[in-house]
DNA sequence: GGTATCACG
DNA sequence: ACGTACGTGATACCC
């Protein structure tokens, strides 16, 4: 594949926020070439298309090259992004596992040069150069003949178009997401923390009169000791290891009706989330240069094929309560713009019409019905004009239900119904919604052949425990198999998308910039002479991303900030 | 480092 | 009889 093979490594100061390349530096370090003369000697090669390229986990290093003026250009193989779609649940995807998994070979690690792991371990600068080249050396190595296996695998699970289309261009849109980063207004973040520290203060106080002492509210045990021993207040249940009584928001709200102070901790709970976990964090992880946050989107990390967003994790900013919707208000576009929102609607129930090809589903998808509404019609047969809201609240979870595979049990508990009723609304449902009752049993009858779940887009999920003799691990893995092609087909759909857009955009030399994406959702932030361009562009790129059996619909908002635009 | 909890789709 | 809806990441506590 390559005529000459050339390994690069550099040290990166892995506690700055944002990738610092430097020399190594210790007591006795020999000459080094300037970092300045290095980038010289590298940036043909680097920046010349016509060069492949092979790297793991090669966002990294683009980033780190961009930020010192060269463009990457001929990036051909990720071996992480390969590793990733051979075998998607694996914990790690990094080259010491790859070299053992694909090479069977034992690779020097970090620990080897260090002596230390995690927090301890010495940076990389600090590695005497004559231990430092050949691991260096080795990664280079390790990862070009990985490619090469790695590729065969691809070809032999029919995953290299995938591979070639979708997760490699890819990487370029989340390096660009990643640089780009969003702003936070710090001033708002700053007040809200104010605000909920005042708040906080208050509420402890009158926690500790009503408990008569004062202790560690955050701390689920001591919780648990004033609730059910010294305030005997009834026992719900356990936590999910069985170590302790269970104080969770559940419990909590059933024993706020006996009493003041489980509503207080409730109460407590939420503020000190967005306090400690949104205003304070979100205000740490400003970066010092650009004055904005930059989050990592993982690529490898999902069993479904969907990203996940990292340090911080811009994924589940807050948007349901209005406290947490304050949150949202404080990511803002670039002075001047505008922030736009645009989001699938019911992408997975609209997946799941086009594989069940269910004529109710689907003809309320064509005719632009209300999804829950016309599934409250026909759960409860009801006319859709006389569907109240409670009623379609109660269907909204059915859908979803249906999308995780639930089971009476499990629908009883969050519609708050005896079991028996649960039981009913779920055949109620299947009667109805043949189609959707046939693609489940098919859907289970053809992982227990296969072993895997396979997605539109033919990424693949290895369920080998459908099979198992264990009830439980294999209902789970029942569930799993329900879901996975649903969540994982979004998420094929969404990275298209992405692609699409962003190409589209580029090509038309816009300075609309993609945000973030968070599952069925894309943020941008837009100046104000692209905005009626770019709502265009985007919901045309999204919606005829893939042509299914029902139409796609995306919405698109915009406002001054992310919560303005929903 | 494991556990419990809670934020999101 | 038995556990029970899918997928994530961050924080605090506690051993």
């Amino acid at each position: 594949m390559l005529a000459q093979i050339v390994g690069i490594s550099f040290s990166v100061q892995q506690d700055e926020a944002f990738y610092i390349p430097c020399t190594h530096r210790y007591l006795g370090v020999p000459s080094q070439i300037e970092l300045a003369k290095a980038l010289a000697l590298l940036k043909p090669v680097l920046e010349d298309p016509a060069l492949p390229k092979v790297g793991q986990n090669i966002k990294y290093d683009w980033i780190v090259f961009e930020r010192h003026g060269i463009k990457l250009n001929g990036i051909v193989f990720d071996t992480m992004l390969a590793s990733y779609l051979i075998n998607p649940s694996k914990r790690a995807h990094n080259l010491d596992q790859i070299a053992l998994d694909f090479l069977d070979h034992k690779t020097i690690t970090y620990e080897d040069l260090t002596g230390k792991k995690g927090k301890n371990a010495a940076t990389f600068d600090t590695v005497p150069i004559e231990k430092a080249t050949p691991y260096a050396c080795e990664d280079a190595d390790i990862t070009l003949m990985a490619c090469q296996i790695l590729n065969e695998k691809l070809e032999t699970l029919g995953l290299s178009k995938l591979f070639r289309e979708v997760e490699m261009p890819l990487v370029s849109v989340l390096k660009g997401m990643e640089m780009n980063g969003v702003t936070v207004d710090k001033n708002k973040l700053h007040e809200l923390s104010t605000t909920f520290d005042h708040q906080l203060k208050t509420i402890e106080q009158t926690i500790y009169e009503l408990a008569d002492e004062s202790f560690n509210i955050n701390s689920t045990q001591q919780l648990g000791k004033i609730l059910f021993e010294k305030l005997g207040l009834p026992v719900q249940k356990k936590t999910k290891k069985k170590t302790g009584y269970s104080t969770d928001v559940e419990v909590l709200t059933t024993l706020a009706e006996l009493h003041e102070l489980p509503k207080l901790v409730l109460r407590n709970r939420t503020l000190s989330k967005l306090k400690s976990t949104y205003a304070d964090a979100l205000m740490e992880l400003i970066h010092p240069e650009t004055g904005r946050i930059h989050t990592s989107f993982n690529q490898t990390v999902t069993a479904t094929g969907r990203l996940s967003s990292s340090d911080p994790n811009l994924q589940n900013i807050p948007i349901r309560t209005e406290e947490g919707k304050e949150i949202r208000k404080a990511f803002v576009p670039r002075p001047g713009w505008q922030m736009l929102s645009a989001d699938y609607s019911q992408i997975e129930l609209r997946i799941l019409a086009h594989y069940s090809e269910d004529k109710i589903l689907s003809k309320a998808f064509e005719e632009e019905e209300d999804i829950h509404t016309r599934t409250a019609s026909e759960v409860f047969q009801v006319f859709p004009s006389f569907i109240t809201e409670d009623l379609r609240r109660q269907a909204k979870i059915i859908n979803f239900g249906i999308i995780y595979g639930m089971s009476p049990f499990g629908l009883a508990k969050s519609l708050n119904i005896s079991q028996k009723m649960a039981k009913a609304y779920i055949d109620n449902y299947f009667g109805r919604y043949k189609g959707v009752k046939t693609f489940i049993e098919r859907i289970i009858e053809e992982t227990k052949q296969s072993g895997q779940s396979t997605t539109l887009l033919g990424r693949i999920r290895l369920l080998p425990e459908i099979n198992s003799k264990n009830v439980n691990e294999r209902k789970f893995a029942e569930r799993t198999a329900i879901n996975t092609p649903i969540q994982g087909t979004a998420a094929d759909l969404i990275k298209v998308a992405m692609i699409q857009v962003e190409n589209a955009l580029k090509s038309q030399n816009m300075k609309t910039a993609m945000l973030l994406s968070v599952h069925d959702e894309m943020v941008f932030e837009v100046p104000p002479e692209e905005i009626d361009a770019a709502t265009a562009l985007i919901k045309d790129k999204m919606e005829t991303v893939w042509d299914l059996n029902v139409p796609l619909k995306v919405n698109i908002e915009i406002g001054d900030n992310w919560a303005a635009a929903h």
